[in-house]
Order: C-alpha cells, then structure tokens, then sequence
DNA sequence: TATTGATGTGTTATACTATACGGTATATCG
DNA sequence: CGATATACCGTATAGTATAACACATCAATA
C-alpha cells in the first residue's frame, strides 16, 4: 500500500499531483485529456470516496459541461480504461486511481461506516485467485478485488 | 475446488442435490424453503451461468409464480443471506452455490465467451486481500472475489 | 485543397437493475 | 386463541447504463 487515505494527509497535493500525472501520462501516450475528462478526474480526486456516475454528472452539469448521463460515463470509461480511475464493482462507483504510475492490479477496501475506501495493490495471479484459476486452468484478464468492512477509525469508534 | 463446472459432470445431479441439501439445511435451521424459493435456486442450478434476477424472473412469470421484480428480489435475497446463491457485483447476475456445507468465502472465476462460472474458496483473510487489510488496520466483513478470463475450453479454442 | 477517417461532444430515447411502500396471508409460539 | 414475525403480492419509482444519431474537430493524405 503506498497510500493511506485512511489516515490524515496532505489531500490538496492528491489532486494537483494526480492531475499532474495524468495529464503527464497523457502527454506520453498521445492520448487527450480533455476538459471534461480532466475535471471527472479531478472530481474524483477531490475526496477518498467512490463516487456514482450521476453523482459526478450533477457536479457537471453545475459548471455547465454537460448534462445528459452519456457525458459522465464516457468521461470514465476513459478514465478506466487507462488506468486513472477505477471502478468499484461492489459499488456501483468510481474512484481516482492512487498509483498512477504502473499497470496495476487493485484490491480496494471499502468501509462502510465513513465510505472512504483506500487502493492496495498487488498481483492478481498470485494469492488465492491465481492458485483457484492455475487448479482449473483458467486465463484471468481482470481480477475483481474488493474487501468492505470497517476502517480503523470507524472500528475504533464502533 | 470442489467442483470443476468448466469440465463434464452429471449435471442433473447438480440440480438434485443442490435442492436437497438446501432443504435439508433450511429444515435444520428453520428456514422456509418455499415455492417460489425453491424453483429460484432450481432455476440457478439449472446451468452454471450466472442470471440476472429479470432473467429468473421471466421463468417464473411463465410459470405463473409472480410477475413483478421483487418477487425475484425477495427470494434471490433469501438465497443469497443464507448462503444457498451468491451474487456476482462483476455481472450484476446470481449463481447458485456449490458448496453447500459450510460458511464460505468463495471466489469466482467468471469466462466471458461461454459465461459459465466456476466458485472456488478459500479464506479472504488470509492471502493479498486479508494482507492489504491488516497492514492499514481494515476490518474485512465481506470480500469480493471475481476474476474475469477465458475457461480452459474456450482458451483452448481461441 | 478536398477527402477521409478517427475521435470527441451533445442529445434523445430507452434498457437494465433494484428497492420503498402498502396491504394481505400464513406460520409460529406463548 | 391472540400476538408477533415472516412471507407474499403488486404498484410505483429510483438508480444505473447504453444505443443510436448528429455535429464538430483535427490530422493524414489523395
């Protein structure tokens, strides 16, 4: 884990550094960070909280970039698609990715109480699911990887 | 991996001794395995496909057994708390259990081109997730374990 | 320069997934 | 029996996501 947001931190610096870096990555890649898409991201970036499409199209539509939900999901299936958001099946929601540096396979940890939820990383083809999908000879493309529960402040607290 | 759904098996006896032993168990902890109920976790046996609750609901609505959505909700519901099915956050759909023993902690390998799915199991807390967990303090209440890919069958004949 | 293709945006309409709520029936147990 | 909990059904509505089509931009190129 090379970030904990479950914990206090510089959060201003998450945005500006996670824009930075994407816009960086982009530049790279040759792909376009356009204005909405930057703004989705920065959206997303603004807390530690998985975010609904419609959520965030309500933000949009505020600052009058867009209204209508195509707006919202194509912003984030470019995000996703190129690793500066993630998606959080359990949740219906989307969430600013906090290694934007590799590839990388996600595990999340969501709690339930405080709704923060933190990226942990490691390889998916290893642990449990590797081992469950070598016994079957299974070819994983995408692990899902996603734990809920309580954070350390909200199981101290409970 | 008790059960390989990606290889032959008599299937028939998947659907047999799935409601069976759901009986069984509902018998012993005074659950009531009723109607509508039973026919879903049928229906979920009948293959190892993950369903949509629309998808269960049509069957049951030809079978004159309800027609509104919550009809399948309730019982999916009913199925999924006592451990009978499990949903899959991956595909939004419901599969019936394969290991109808204990409480579990499954894990799902789900192939995109022939859409069978396959639970295996093993404890989330111990492996990448359990660890992700411990080092930040988290206090895992349910983990989501899904991996998307291609079946041995199909990676073969791609 | 004119054409073409790829990509992005905007909008309308619709599909798919899920639950809140109100009312009735049935089971269980003191 | 009466009380309580559980299951049921249906209506209505909320929440999530995509198909399809029109228009704009820009870069590569005929």
């Amino acid at each position: 884990m090379t970030q904990q947001a479950f914990q206090a931190h510089d959060h201003k610096s998450c945005i500006a550094d996670g824009v930075a870096a994407a816009a960086q990555s982009c530049a790279a890649r040759k792909l376009q960070l356009t204005k909405v898409r930057q703004r989705v991201l920065e959206i997303l970036l603004s807390d530690h909280k998985a975010m609904g499409a419609y959520e965030i199209l309500d933000v949009l539509r505020a600052e009058g970039l867009g209204s209508q939900p195509p707006v919202a999901y194509r912003a984030l299936e470019f995000l996703t698609k190129h690793g500066f958001a993630h998606r959080i099946e359990r949740l219906n929601a989307f969430i600013a990715c906090s290694h934007l540096n590799d590839p990388h396979a996600p595990i999340f940890l969501i709690c339930r109480s405080c709704n923060r939820v933190v990226e942990a990383e490691s390889d998916p083809t290893k642990g449990e699911i590797g081992r469950a999908a070598q016994q079957s000879g299974f070819v994983i493309e995408r692990a899902v990887r996603e734990a809920e529960g309580l954070c350390p402040e909200c199981a101290d607290a409970a």
